[in-house]
DNA sequence: ACCTGAACACCGTTCAAGT
DNA sequence: ACCTGAACACCGTTCAAGT
């Protein structure tokens, strides 16, 4: 892919030649598809050599998640540019849910017991950047509940996302999800901003 | 367990045995300790004997978490009997967190995309079982908007349980837990009341 | 009808060895 | 410093065979 070497295949970073590799094997087959053996094969390499790069699979997992959080944050903040601030968080919600929707495998791996549970620490910080900005506009919304507010905020877009994407809520059509999602959303940031004592 | 027999094994209902060493294995060991071999070991039986009874490992896991499904639903019904009707929704919502709480690794698995992906209807059916009740107080609480409603408050307190689970929110102590996903309950179910009309 | 035992392909992981 | 090749223990699954 870099350079023109006769063999073509161990191209300088093979860390990374893995992670992308493992980021297609996702999509395509799905999340067991994200084995060891199987990236080392689909980049052309030994099966023990991604241990010179991950310590285990949970290491290959997490970097591939790290990445997927990584596009999620550049997802959500490009959806709440050029959005009137009043619209913002809904803005921002809607793009939640839809990222789910476009990167259903990736999506389950970020939030997958698997690699959330040790507590890795470029993947937290990964994860955390892409919060934080939806936080900050929840609590904006409500201040004198900060924390209920960006925590309700996340929860709900956040289980809308896993119901959506398991198929655990009846729809007639695409539109119909975006409708129901948008209403959902709108309702519940008028709500935020009508109740702001407890 | 059932009568005097000497080797004391095989009794009788083998199926049951196996989902019974699955729960359990389950909530010691986490999900991978539920393999069909593991679990044949922990009977006592040969390693194929499963397969009489289990079509695969999938079909393994979605018996155990339609187990999962009934003791769900039997704790969402107790915990709205003996409720005013007024907070019974409420109640309901916390039992929903509260169970996630109290068995993680079933409730993991009960959402898991290893189960929930096929179309396996007795599960569907336990699962929908669970949901009935919570979706009946939902849409009563909102009967112009009633699916933006159920849909919401199935999202918010599915939500909370996963990032509660996942320890993505910062708590002092459990007594802040319970308060937070307290106050966040009763306000949004205040916020269904307040907005009859999208 | 239900279970055992041996076998197959496969995986994660380790380790000595190569360049 | 980075990768290969062989090996180990383990798994899901299949199948012939036993009772």
């Amino acid at each position: 892919m870099s350079t023109s070497e006769p063999g073509g295949y161990h191209h300088g970073d093979l860390r990374r030649a893995l992670v992308e590799a493992g980021l297609r094997l996702l999509t395509e087959g799905g999340a067991d598809s994200l084995g060891l053996r199987e990236v080392a094969r689909a980049v052309g390499v030994s099966a023990s050599a991604p241990y010179r790069h991950f310590e285990n699979r949970q290491a290959l997992l997490a970097a591939v998640a790290r990445e997927g959080f990584l596009r999620f944050a550049a997802a959500l903040d490009a959806a709440g540019r050029d959005v009137p601030d009043a619209q913002r968080l809904e803005a921002m919600g809607a793009a939640y849910v839809g990222f789910s929707r476009e990167n259903p495998q990736l999506f389950r791996l970020m939030f997958s017991p698997e690699v959330s549970k040790d507590a890795n620490s470029e993947l937290m910080s990964a994860a955390s950047t892409a919060y934080r900005s939806l936080a900050a506009l929840a609590g904006a919304e409500n201040p004198e509940a900060e924390r209920e507010a960006t925590v309700a905020t996340w929860a709900l877009v956040h289980g809308l996302s896993v119901l959506l994407l398991d198929d655990q809520v009846r729809l007639n059509d695409e539109a119909d999800r975006d409708r129901l999602v948008a209403r959902i959303l709108s309702r519940f940031v008028a709500g935020l901003r009508a109740l702001p004592n407890g």
